[in-house]
DNA sequence: ATAGGATATGCTCAATCGGAGCATAATGTG
DNA sequence: CACATTATGCTCCGATTGAGCATATCCTAT
């Protein structure tokens, strides 16, 4: 007996492996940029409906690996040729990849982050700044303010919601350790494990579209701006996996110019991981690491003293195993100096 | 008109969607455990396959999502009741997913990292060490000889083999970053880049294999015991993943029995990431976090003076953002104390 | 019972790192 | 030419980490 792929594994399982129902595997990538200290994220728009990143379905027969199926839907959607390309997460769930309520076939869906410096427009393309989609996520100017006046009164409602005092308390924490208070502060890595809170507590719009709550075209919701699919989700774990990544991948460097000032790259830091930075230090932290090198010219943009021109040193690469702007260690947030 | 998920975002592109020819999606577990200090690994023995770990196909009719389809299949293979679960990566490259050269359809696989204690043994289904199939990653004991006496010497020769001299620079920096040696020392977390370029040298046999180049049934290679399928590179994703995991995470718990010994919990550590630990140091370090509590009783199991047992504090996930055994900060190895 | 072996556990010391902020330098502007 | 503005250098301190010494407490052999 020869065994095929589908069967052999199966030791004495009955049999139900697959192929009674397609399964589509859609490819969708969250394509980042930053622009005059804002991050933003690449999305085709169409029509009424909500926006979405660019995506397209996985094809065996022209397709050699995922990846470069993606960069192919990307570049025939948008133009866009990838660089940075990483995949984040494979989500099956059913009922999340829809783009109005009961409708379609079942649909994995793997999720990628992908940076580029290419500012392009293009028509059914746009660029918007992430967060409109992630109105809590930005602590540059502190706090947002909707986190106390919105999230919170609406997690605290759906946590007393909870159906017995146990998942009480574990609501109750899940909404502590996601948006800080009490010993624990604002962890800026957490997107996806906020975002799902919110979904789960149904207040964002795709919980209730999900459900069949709410009809399409409805795309605003009180948090945040909407996406079709399980889009949204896929931006959450891009911004979260990017947050952590800077700091130990020199991955900030694909989304800087050739050249740039040592501010410059302080803001990109900033607009990513949505928090303010301590200049002299953040300036030492990067020199010491040795991720720059001077390139003698001078910047006179600044409205005051001129500031050297950097560049990234490619050759870091090589000589240390984890080189990334390690801003500090994931403690509490400070004000800029 | 209706659009369908299939067609949406298609915005001026060609209709090659899918659905031409059928994409299995496969489920596999790097199921892992720790016993008498040996890191241990899962695997399904099929007569005279190589080994593989347990696995199934995704039915979108009764699995809810992926992870789900997942624990059924764990269960049925092996009656195993998974705790802790983490998918790892979607990988679907053409033509590596393969029991045996050109054999069987397109299979897109998702592989998971899961962990547990208990230390099952069933027909047909084995705990092996997973260092049988790594034999490099192993530094508990000093840098193993292999690395010298056969990694590096083929690597090597596969440097020189580089078609140009660009080509063989690069190979080189990889070399070294994956194995050392210059500046940059071992670095435990790159389980997956060191197999990929043994892969890529053809210096593993799945490689061959792959190629159409060598009969089944050869799965011994001097590099270490293959498995069927992508699934010693699902099992290097693995132990990267916990080899990081460990330290931001406290998922090592989840290997320990209720009540440990401090040094019991170290050579957990130790057996998983493969190098050595300061004793003092890890004993300060995981205190200090609050990583665990007393419980009052004593072992008398350890040949000299008896030592404290210690549990896991729960509320440690409450306190802190992000604990986990940070056992030193990926510098080099240092031998024991 | 006692010495010696073995492991557990406490503690010190120096080096480094990270957070905060002072001080000075070099521009443009009114 | 004073001043606003940004750049850049440097210090100081507390916390963390790497390494190892010292002591405590058990078991076993004699």
């Amino acid at each position: 007996m020869i065994r095929t792929a589908t069967n052999f594994g199966q030791i004495d399982a009955p049999d139900h492996g697959a192929g009674e129902q397609t399964v589509l595997i859609g490819l969708s990538a969250a394509i980042l940029s930053v622009q005059e200290e804002r991050p933003r994220v690449l999305v085709v728009r169409h029509n009424d409906e909500a926006d979405a990143l660019p995506f397209g379905n996985f094809d065996p027969l022209s397709h050699r690996t995922l990846e470069s199926g993606l960069r192919n839907w990307v570049q025939e959607q948008t133009s866009v040729q990838l660089g940075y390309v990483e995949q984040l997460y494979t989500f099956g769930d059913r009922g999340r990849h829809l783009a109005r309520p009961g409708e379609g076939p079942r649909v994995v869906s793997v999720g990628y982050l992908a940076l580029t410096r290419t500012p392009l427009e293009r028509a059914g393309v746009l660029w918007r700044d992430w967060y409109m989609f992630f109105p809590w996520e930005d602590w540059r100017e502190g706090a947002p303010a909707m986190i106390a006046s919105q999230v919170l009164p609406s997690l605290r409602h759906f946590a007393d919601a909870a159906p017995n005092p146990d998942s009480r308390a574990i609501r109750n924490d899940r909404i502590r350790l996601c948006f800080g208070g009490g010993t624990s502060g604002w962890d800026e890595e957490k997107v996806l494990e906020r975002y799902e809170l919110l979904y789960e507590a149904g207040l964002v719009v795709e919980a209730q579209r999900d459900r069949g709550a709410v009809p399409p075209g409805a795309p605003i919701g009180p948090l945040g701006l909407s996406m079709s699919f399980d889009h949204r989700r896929i931006l959450a774990t891009a911004m979260g996996r990017l947050r952590g990544k800077i700091k130990y991948r020199p991955v900030v460097f694909e989304l800087m110019a050739g050249e740039f000032t040592l501010l410059e790259l302080q803001r990109t830091v900033e607009a990513l991981s949505g928090v303010r930075l301590h200049k002299q230090n953040f300036r030492r932290l990067v020199e010491a690491q040795g991720l720059v090198e001077r390139t003698g010219r001078m910047s006179h943009k600044t409205g005051g003293r001129p500031a050297e021109q950097f560049r990234f040193r490619r050759e870091v690469l090589r000589e240390r195993p984890a080189p990334g702007v390690r801003y500090g260690f994931g403690r509490a947030i400070r004000p800029q100096t």
